[in-house]
DNA sequence: TTGAAAGCGTTACCAT
DNA sequence: ATGGTAACGCTTTCAA
């Protein structure tokens, strides 16, 4: 492999000065900066991941765990890998993947051998055991989610309940009296924070707002697709005259059809919002209001989060990301208003 | 953070002596060897990376290309990655994440910089452009999954041909004289290489037993459901006593949803078989056979294909791996039989 | 069975 | 603006 002293001696320069051109950590002149760089082209020079982390300080690595549980939506956690991924390489840092049980005991173990310079954490739970291995460890860590005991964590995360109460907001401002809520399956609201954050927002805001409201979780299509039919049924049949879908793409679909096969217009009969979602609506059959989850966001603070801890000492903290409203022309006054 | 002098000093011996005891390298005694693992326990010793891959030869990393195209089905797509960490842990290695872009730039920079030892390549296309990388770059690499051009290549994947072929063998064995298959989207058959496989292998086996066949596409069940509708009944009026299926879960589930109203029962009104299937068909509401596609044989046996060519030099060849028939009584004579 | 020491290829400090 | 060189923490050869 060729090496820093090959690339100095075809510049005609010492080994610092090559260092030193590469990293822009002292200045060079234009004239052998100039050489260095085209020795380093000519030569396919990469400098040796291993001796720059001995060398340095930095790894620019980060590493990602993620417990991939059987009940996690696989599409969505592939948004939040790819976006994370991204995220890094943006900044100049590689992705080094946890799962399973080296989601926890790897993060210790990563960390301790100086392999990763910060952790991003996915798929958080409530009692996320990572919460005591982050506290343990002297490397950054930065939560995409939020842990019930995040004391001292850095997190980041859609304002679920912001989108809740956002979600009932434009629809009572758009003259709607009674609305559901078709929420995730069951166990997602035992599993996870965020599905109780957004149906927490729905509540509160509706109540304080005094609009009748209600809700029914759903179950997959794949598995139970007659639940979904079940909770569309049970919302009409509460007078509910606007739908907050906060679910996976199939349910969105299926409560579509659902509601094509009951001959009720979208927008016209009856007002739907989606909420959380981070798929692309807009491929749905029919175009409705969101209020998107974008991985997009959550990762490139996440990491911007990493990066700056590395050498600040940033105060951890809950960092909630504001939710956006898209309107599609799905929501409309209700009929009898 | 402590090093391996530390230790070394704790246990009363030289850093070389740690260094074997903890390699295995060279004999140690009892004794010190005891001495060595107390004072590495106490201290919670953990090697510095960055030294080890300057120092070694190996860093103890395989990178993980994949593209990640909008069309992959994400469910397969993480079996595959789970599966992929899993088998490299076992081994002592860690998975650096290469995505979009990433996937081929990024195949040659961690390569070039001795980041990786080896690169395993998921997601592979018919005219893949990692091929040509992966002939560039001096490190092994190992395609689960086969282009085209695999000419030199180290390839690991199901032999689908003769996934295609064994189902219609068991079928034709249970006395069928007309099956048809329920295939991928008409996009998988342009993107990938592996529907296309297991359809030679259906067909060629049709035709060589003499057996009528067909074959319908069917779409994705969220974005086009009455497609899967549409081919189950042009299947069974192209006069078809038996299925094979190759798609997604939530197809299998909406093929049997169909059956079910036109009153078919499984097994004794028509046969079927699900084939290179990586989902846990024991979840679907009737039981059906299967030949599996199974992630964790192909990303085991592409680990240790990528750890022996580090030290030998293994032959490049394509490894096909032989499909197995799991009976869950879903195959019965056909009625007319 | 063990130890001393020469690298491994960078970075960054100290000079000039 | 540039060069020399001491770390960085480990593996492995050479000696004993």
């Amino acid at each position: 492999m060729t090496s820093i002293h090959e690339v100095a001696e075809a510049a005609g320069v010492s080994i610092s000065t090559v260092s030193y051109a590469l990293s822009g950590n002292r200045p060079v002149s234009e004239k052998t900066r100039r050489r260095i760089e085209d020795a380093v082209r000519e030569l396919g020079y990469q400098p040796n991941a291993g001796a720059r982390m001995l060398a340095g300080r930095r790894t620019n690595i980060f590493a990602l765990t993620e417990p991939l549980r059987p009940d996690t939506h696989a599409p969505t956690h592939m948004a939040f890998v790819l976006a994370a991924a991204v995220a890094a390489r943006k900044r100049g840092y590689d992705i080094l993947l946890l799962t399973e049980e080296q989601a926890s005991a790897g993060m210790s173990r990563v960390t301790a051998s100086d392999l990763v310079d910060a952790t991003l954490v996915l798929d958080v739970a409530p009692d996320d055991e990572r919460v005591a291995i982050a506290r343990s460890i002297r490397t950054p860590t930065i939560f995409i989610g939020i842990p019930d005991d995040n004391d001292g964590l850095h997190c980041v995360d859609l304002d679920f309940d912001a989108a809740g109460s956002l979600a009932v907001d434009r629809l009572a401002d758009a003259g709607h009296h009674s609305i559901a809520l078709i929420g995730q399956s069951e166990l997602a609201y035992q599993r996870s924070n965020f599905p109780r954050r957004l149906l927490n927002g729905f509540r509160t805001r509706a109540e304080e707002r005094r609009i009748a409201q209600s809700f029914h979780s759903s179950g997959t299509t794949v598995t139970e697709p007659r639940i979904v039919r079940r909770a569309v049924d049970a919302a009409l049949e509460s007078g509910a005259t606007a739908l907050v879908l906060h679910a996976a793409d199939d349910v969105h679909e299926a409560v579509l059809d659902v509601l094509a096969e009951r001959g009720l217009r979208i927008g016209d009969d009856l007002s739907i919002v989606s909420a959380g979602a981070s798929f692309d609506t807009s491929a749905l059959s029919v175009a409705i209001d969101t209020i998107p989850l974008i991985p997009q966001l959550s990762c490139d603070l996440a990491v911007d989060l990493a990066v700056r801890s590395l050498d600040e000492a940033l105060t951890p903290s809950v960092h909630l990301i504001p939710p956006e409203y898209r309107e599609a022309g799905s929501v409309a006054p209700p009929q009898h208003a």
